[in-house]
DNA sequence: GCAGTCAATGCGATTGATTCTCAATTGCTA
DNA sequence: TAGCAATTGAGAATCAATCGCATTGACTGC
């Protein structure tokens, strides 16, 4: 669905819609999960994509302004950098394990309103928000258990 | 307060107080806003003090260790490395407006509540968690309405 | 208070991610 | 299908962050 996003955005702004930008975004949309530039790069090349780093950050920062997908930090002292694409309403929440670093993606209606609700009481007018939880994951706390 | 926070952090892991080290969480707790390394460093130089960008590296990642600091993303593409001192309980939550940059540090128990239950909710144990919600600030909105 | 020890610092060099440059390529329009 | 301008690819350049090592300085026991 979002592709066609992508693609009117394109338009819009007089850029072509080429190969590499196609595939670069439909590639984010397969992978339904935060990934890195190198990551993104490797299924790229395992597709039979030819293209080149440059161009992909190029796409990526093109996708980031029409907003598309978003930086997100996947630690308190997040140093890498991840990305990962934006669902509706742009809002990404996820809910990371500080030990081993899976992921699971959330969403939940009350977090919107409160954000709202902050926004508001400011006199700020909400654009979108991300949200990121640090806690342990069951296994984790398992693993820890048994020490 | 948590400079002894900072110090008793650094006895149990058998680290030295250094002269470096206390003045630049000193400096972090002085701003009392979000920084970048190189306002840090210059805020550091004013002050007279002798330090080299190298410590203030090895100083903050100490400080994210112990938690009482964090990188925060001031926008949805933040590229630039900040980084905010941890208020009590190590949570981080900012308005941040995405046409001026002004940024809003807030703290509203609803926040932690609601984490708290999704955490629950997927079995997770809550460590922290950084909220950014990215709007439009009165100002800049005054000023797109005037154009 | 003083000397000795070893961690911490400072400086310069290095790494590695991201951006830039520019010639070659490729979408798009007529 | 030709022509133009935008886009790409490859490598160079940039810049934040880290590393290595000689020097400095914080802490311990005397």
């Amino acid at each position: 669905m979002s592709l066609e996003m992508f693609e009117s955005f394109l338009e819009e702004h007089c850029l072509k819609a080429t190969r590499q930008r196609r595939s670069v975004y439909a590639e984010i949309l397969a992978m339904d999960e935060h990934f890195d530039v190198d990551s993104l790069l490797l299924r790229l090349k395992q597709n039979g994509q030819r293209i080149s780093k440059a161009t992909i950050y190029r796409t990526l920062q093109l996708l980031m302004e029409c907003g598309l997908l978003r930086r997100v930090q996947l630690a308190p002292d997040g140093m890498d950098a991840m990305y990962a694409a934006c669902p509706e309403g742009c809002a990404i929440d996820n809910l990371v394990c500080t030990t081993c670093g899976k992921t699971v993606q959330f969403s939940k209606e009350g977090v919107c309103n409160l954000c709202e609700d902050i926004a508001t009481k400011y006199g700020f007018a909400l654009s979108s928000h991300c949200l990121n939880i640090f806690a342990v994951c069951p296994e984790c706390q398992k693993k820890q258990g048994d020490e």
